[in-house]
DNA sequence: GCGTGGGAGACATGT
DNA sequence: TCTCCCACGC
């Protein structure tokens, strides 16, 4: 237990005049617009601790929201010096962690009891495909992923199964595959993450008593990333901060780079027309890179902005961007761990230095394989490489049965694992069976371990042994999840179902076997965090892991995607991969998708502080031959006088006269001003009547032929300037 | 009635 | 490379 070690003025003085200005901003609605490496998190940290400190707020009426636990967990740390023993009254966490703890607090609100355990993508995905096969919908027709992206599409703007669209035959048939899926989440006391904030948020718009206490409690919301918060989000933190209007967000337009999970950029419009009082603070100045690498990432955004965005850095030019042409994707690695042996061997960096990011997760693989080979240690971030394991899954399933045996998710995963005869035919006879009593078939198998009398008439024979022991083993399991601590119940469960014998006779080699064991290790490890009476803690912490949640290994170099590098940073960074397919990626086709692409691009080289190396394979091997490859567009708009290595290849040099004369990419036009014309697809003309600069945006308000004005992010909304 | 092995298809990003 | 599904054998 520690008092404060610093005086509010010491901390105050280790602002800049623009971060002095965003921590101090008297209570009430205000938006910081915090370009990369300008200190964001410092400016949350310290506002809370300004909350507190200077304004006497309680911090148990404080919600701070993050994008990551990692995020939250950080932030907690930051503030305990800070703040003493009086930080660990602050709600600090995720949007999910937040709606999951709500939602066990007033879980008379909804139908899922105290209870409920939070649906993973497979759950998902499986209670979607029976879903499907329910109302009799072939998946052929309407393949699993595109019904399950529309259902979680319809839930982040807040609509249930009875407000879908019924305009087309194609909504209907997933208006009843929604509506189904919804049945079975409950059947099983599931939701899946979408649900978490949908319910909340349902809970707090139809019940004032609710939203009026959990309002009262939380006088001041800060909420982090907001770019990428979704329309649902949004809605809870409006919800919550509609009393007080105490609510401080920070972002960056030029990082909202997850609008396919529902990221909604008008968020930033809704902030404004609902607090139109709103106080707007941009942070320029960059405390984390050198002047090249700024210089290159403000280049691959120039296209996006009407102006130049403002971002400037004291660290000085620092040393050029390497841009590397390689063969493909094997060269790239090797090219990647002998540029970084090198620079270890010259004691200019330490392994855990380096991180190398890359578009899609199966792009780690090849480099994997070169490290592994070259024996270099390394690190992937990512929740799938551990939780994704099956033996972590089993694990973990038969945890959440002893938390809540309705799961049936974790049920139908568990019951035969290991074989224990309990196949198609009996485990149809068991789903039946809970069918006609209306009951989970995992509280039917409780009933039976409690009076196997009872089921004489509906089971017999071999089907009725085997479910016997199952039924006793899951009775038992379920009696001691309620006092053991979750590494003790993990330990019960490897000795009781004979996990280790099951998991050698199921590894091909002995390695295959290491491996899978020690990610039981592992996880035993993760379990032995949590005391007696804390397994809802684990398997929601478990459940709602980010992929940065998985960082470690500090003193390896760190793989992981672009999306994954979001918040973090690295002295050196490696970006590989960079062809027209996978950067921008295929699959984005709209120039919606392409501009988050090149944000994407833009989120990757601002991670790097000193040195940064741009990687483009020219070929690769793909469905039996050699591919050819384009470098990505998105290169030519690196400033050429920031580059070294390869640049006569990307830049020919007619290019680069043609270049210095035109000295860097057009920016799109136009700059908006007072009393321009402009077109919007779905309101139609109006009149730009203000406009305010915001980090090298704009934000304009709009008055449209219905009267309305509304408020737009230049960047991102789609407008038109009409002669 | 259950387990196993082989073949086919898939891979965007992730709470 | 991994996973899922189907067919076949015990």
């Amino acid at each position: 237990m520690h008092e404060p070690s610093k005086s509010l003025d010491d901390l105050l003085n280790e602002l800049n005049p623009q971060q002095r200005e965003a921590v101090t901003a008297p209570p009430g609605p205000v938006l910081v617009w915090a370009g990369p490496g300008s200190g964001k998190t410092r400016v949350l940290t310290y506002r809370i601790a300004y909350l507190v400190l200077g304004l006497g707020v309680s911090p148990w009426n404080i919600l701070a929201v993050t994008f990551t636990n990692k995020a939250a967990r950080e932030m907690k740390e930051r503030l305990g010096p800070l703040l003493g023993i009086r930080a660990e009254n602050l709600t600090v966490g995720t949007f999910h962690a937040f709606c999951a703890r709500f939602l066990r607090l007033e879980h008379t609100y909804h139908p899922f009891g105290q209870r409920f355990v939070i649906a993973d993508t497979e759950d998902q995905r499986r209670l979607l495909k029976q879903a499907m096969e329910d109302v009799e919908v072939s998946d052929v027709i309407y393949p699993l992923a595109s019904v399950h992206a529309a259902i979680s599409r319809a839930k982040n703007e807040g609509i249930w199964p009875k407000g879908f669209p019924t305009s087309s035959p194609r909504q209907r048939t997933i208006a009843r595959i929604y509506r189904r899926y919804q049945e079975l989440l409950l059947a099983s006391k599931a939701m899946d993450f979408d649900d978490l904030l949908l319910w909340a948020v349902r809970i707090l718009e139809e019940n004032p008593g609710v939203r009026e206490k959990w309002a009262e409690r939380y006088q001041h919301i800060l909420v982090d990333e907001f770019q990428d918060t979704n329309m649902l989000q949004y809605q809870l933190a409006r919800l919550l901060a509609q009393k007080h209007r105490n609510l401080f967000v920070v972002g960056d337009m030029d990082q909202a780079i997850y609008s396919w999970r529902g990221a909604d950029y008008r968020n930033l419009e809704r902030f404004q027309k609902d607090f139109p009082e709103a106080r707007t603070i941009p942070l320029e100045e960059n405390y984390r890179s050198t002047q090249h690498i700024l210089d290159a990432a403000l280049g691959v955004i120039r296209p996006l902005h009407r102006r130049p965005k403002r971002l400037f850095t004291r660290k000085g030019r620092g040393a050029k961007v390497t841009l590397k042409y390689v063969n493909n994707p094997y060269d790239e690695a090797d090219f990647v761990i002998e540029t970084l042996l090198a620079l270890t061997r010259r004691g200019e960096a330490r392994l855990g230095d380096f991180a190398i990011m890359y578009r899609t997760n199966a792009q780690s693989r090849v480099l994997e394989e070169r490290f592994l080979a070259h024996r270099v240690p390394y690190h992937v971030v990512g929740t799938q490489r551990f939780y994704g394991r099956k033996e972590v899954k089993d694990l973990l399933a038969y945890l959440r049965l002893a938390y809540n045996p309705e799961d049936e998710s974790s049920l139908l995963r568990v019951i035969n694992v290991p074989p224990r005869g309990i196949g198609m035919k009996t485990l149809a006879l068991l789903r039946n069976l809970a069918r006609r009593m209306g009951s989970a078939s995992g509280l039917v198998l409780l009933e039976l371990a409690r009076k196997p009398e009872a089921f004489r008439d509906g089971l017999s024979g071999r089907s009725r042994r085997v479910l016997m022991q199952f039924a006793s083993l899951l009775a038992e399991l379920v009696e001691l999840g309620a006092t053991l601590s979750p590494l003790a119940l993990l330990d019960w469960v490897l000795e009781n179902i004979a996990y280790r014998a099951y998991l050698e006779k199921e590894s091909r080699t002995s390695e295959e076997f290491t491996q899978r064991w020690s990610n039981v290790e592992e996880l035993r490890r993760l379990a032995g965090d949590y005391p007696a009476g804390g397994l809802e803690a684990f398997l929601e912490d478990v459940a709602l892991v980010s992929d940065q949640d998985t960082l470690g290994d500090e003193g390896a170099p760190t793989l992981l995607t672009l999306h994954a590098a979001k918040g973090l940073e690295f002295p050196i960074v490696f970006i590989v991969g960079l062809v027209e397919g996978l950067l921008p990626h295929s699959r984005s086709t709209t120039q919606e998708q392409v501009d988050e692409e090149r944000r994407l691009f833009y989120v990757g080289i601002t991670r790097a502080k000193e040195r940064l190396y741009l990687v483009v394979p020219e070929s690769r091997w793909a469905f039996g031959e050699w591919e050819p490859l384009k470098p990505s567009r998105f290169l030519q708009d690196l400033p050429v006088e920031v580059l070294t290595g390869d640049v006569d290849r990307l830049f020919p040099q007619a290019v680069v006269r043609r270049r210095q004369r035109r000295k860097a990419a057009p920016m799109r036009p136009p700059v908006y001003r007072k009393g321009m014309r402009v077109r919007h697809p779905r309101w139609g003309l109006g009149t730009v009547v203000d406009v305010e600069d915001a980090g090298g945006d704009q934000i304009l308000m709009i008055t449209f032929t219905d009267g309305r004005t509304r408020p737009f992010l230049a960047s991102m909304a789609p407008l038109e300037p009409v002669d």
